[in-house]
DNA sequence: TGAAGTTCTGAAAACGTTTGCAGATAACGT
DNA sequence: ACGTTATCTGCAAACGTTTTCAGAACTTCA
């Protein structure tokens, strides 16, 4: 079913038809009612590829994402996808895996769709990529993240202190002990491990290299092993800042194990402020990203980029939100 | 950065070009290695629009699913997404809300993308929707859901055996007053009710309304706030059988800020085996489904369909496996 | 030497759209 | 009645590919 096929029904052109259905010009009521009519009954709808040829656009943007995404991420592509939509945007998504091969071909398939602009959620490990995404000069926009060596527009929080706020939180309940949990690749790693330790100088507490587990990645899964060989070699914890929530759970996890309770034996504190957060038992306290705001933001300034409309279009910053809830509390005397 | 300039390039006709990138056909070594190395040093990559305008194929698969998809159904996308590339198919997703416009919405989507085959993870409402299916006689796979009344592949378990299985659980355990955390809209929740009363009736037991709960949808929320009102209004409770797991983590919830525990006051049993069941504390005593024989059973079918090979293409019901953790328990004397 | 392959290459058409241009008709003002 | 403008419509080109067809150049073989 083509806008040929329309046009023989209704007796008219092809350029006919398309001007009553992308609404432009003039046309004489009587065929536009004729037009939309049939439209509606054989349920015609202009081919995409087509149309993306001649307009030499796709109304299309890509949104890059980690094949392993959290749900904090998955929440936030859905806001994103979301907003765009109201911007008239369609949404294509790309799971890639934190491996050169996995990411390469993913810029093989970002070059094929011809998109408007790339959303990336979280970060790649080849610089080719980057390269391409400059050199291409298509609109770009890094959620949850920054690279400010290169020129692209950011939305994110400021992780090191989101970290600093978690760890000091511990300090001031009266811990002194904090062991770290701490993930691997992404940059906001070493941020959030900023952040703590900037929370332990500023208390004047010693950083020590002995009460951090370094997790290969960030499931639940990894928080869990990661705490089993941090309650086996750190002695004397009374409270863990995991980098993340899935991490802090996985670590939870442990703790139960062991017969430790939350927070009675060990305090913990995640990062991000996931969904299920909420629904634990007990609820883990956390660090709130403003998810909401920063997808509506970076729908924003994606679509003000694709448009032109440089005015106005930077990177931010938002603020985060220390959520308290039952999965910390002072120290057992 | 188009055949024709690579063609320019290398001196010869897109006609070559396009038959080096596609490998087909005679061409002069010499030739082949130029526009070869040609094509590495610009990176070119083919235009998928002017590629499936002609070929008319897009090598693309839509996925439908709920944009409240849980962690069960992402985990399946993502194996569906993995086997299907296997194949050589591209995907391309498509949330769409319980809601007859947004499903509208995600039709002619669909339609304007002129997929080669489109797999639906999870329901829904509109007729509409799957009367376009069929009359479009595309290739359609239904995963983990069937409807039977319509022609249309189906990859699932069985919803009822399964409930009735987890029920029959804690009927052994020696529970006789088992309260239903049920949803909403899917059909499976019904098939579940069904699987649980099923195993009451098998043990002599009646089936009580009084104890049943049903929850507008499946979030933890819903099973939070749908085990308050079980809590408050059916007395003398020892289990509770929740339809899903997230509405088990919701009635989890609600029982842990009752000051109940679990399985010391009551047992709680859910339905998926979501990833994070064993890293809850206790972890989650719920019913498997085969997530990965699901995931590349359903890809295997889409690819045969789409190439035509009928020979062996059938739906399939895949067994479901109860997995017993630390939720469920003898009653208290 | 010539006939019959085999290997290689390019011109052109096609896919389904949108749009500039030009032509046709209608409406209007004088 | 006539020029001017506003409204309407279709033709044809273009977008980036793939593929059929035909023809050219080279091999092979009698």
């Amino acid at each position: 079913m083509s806008i040929k096929d329309i046009a023989k029904l209704a007796g008219v052109s092809a350029s006919t038809v398309s001007r009553v259905v992308n609404q432009r010009q003039y046309v004489k009521p009587e065929i536009r009612e004729r037009i939309l009519a049939l439209v509606k009954q054989t349920g015609y709808v202009p081919n995409n590829a087509a149309r993306s040829m001649v307009l030499k656009r796709t109304f299309t943007v890509g949104i890059v994402i980690p094949d392993t995404f959290n749900m904090f991420q998955r929440e936030l592509f859905s806001i994103i996808e979301h907003h765009l939509e109201g911007f008239g945007y369609r949404t294509s998504f790309f799971f890639v895996k934190w491996e050169p091969e996995s990411e390469m071909k993913c810029l093989r398939k970002l070059k094929g769709e011809k998109l408007d602009g790339i959303i990336m959620i979280h970060e790649v490990s080849h610089p080719e990529f980057y390269e391409y995404l400059t050199a291409s000069s298509l609109p770009v926009v890094l959620c949850t993240f920054d690279r400010p060596e290169l020129e692209f527009l950011s939305i994110h929080v400021n992780e090191e202190e989101g970290a600093r706020a978690a760890t000091q939180h511990l300090i001031e309940l009266g811990h002194r002990r904090i062991g770290l949990l701490s993930g691997s690749y992404f940059s906001f790693a070493a941020q959030r491990t900023v952040g703590y330790k900037a929370a332990l100088e500023a208390a004047g507490l010693a950083f020590d290299e002995g009460i951090v587990e370094r997790a290969p990645s960030y499931s639940a899964e990894e928080g869990r092993d990661g705490m089993r060989s941090l309650l086996s070699r750190a002695k004397g914890l009374t409270a863990v800042f995991a980098e993340t929530d899935e991490l802090a759970i996985g670590a939870i996890r442990t703790l139960f194990e062991a017969g430790l309770s939350v927070p009675g034996d060990l305090s913990v504190v995640g990062f991000d402020d996931i969904d299920i957060c909420a629904f634990l038992s007990p609820g883990l306290t956390t660090v709130r990203q403003p998810i909401h705001e920063m997808g509506k933001k970076t729908a924003e300034l994606m679509s003000a980029l694709i448009a032109g409309e440089l005015a106005g279009v930077d990177s931010t910053t938002f603020g985060f939100e220390l959520i308290v809830r039952e999965s910390t509390a002072r120290p057992r005397a």
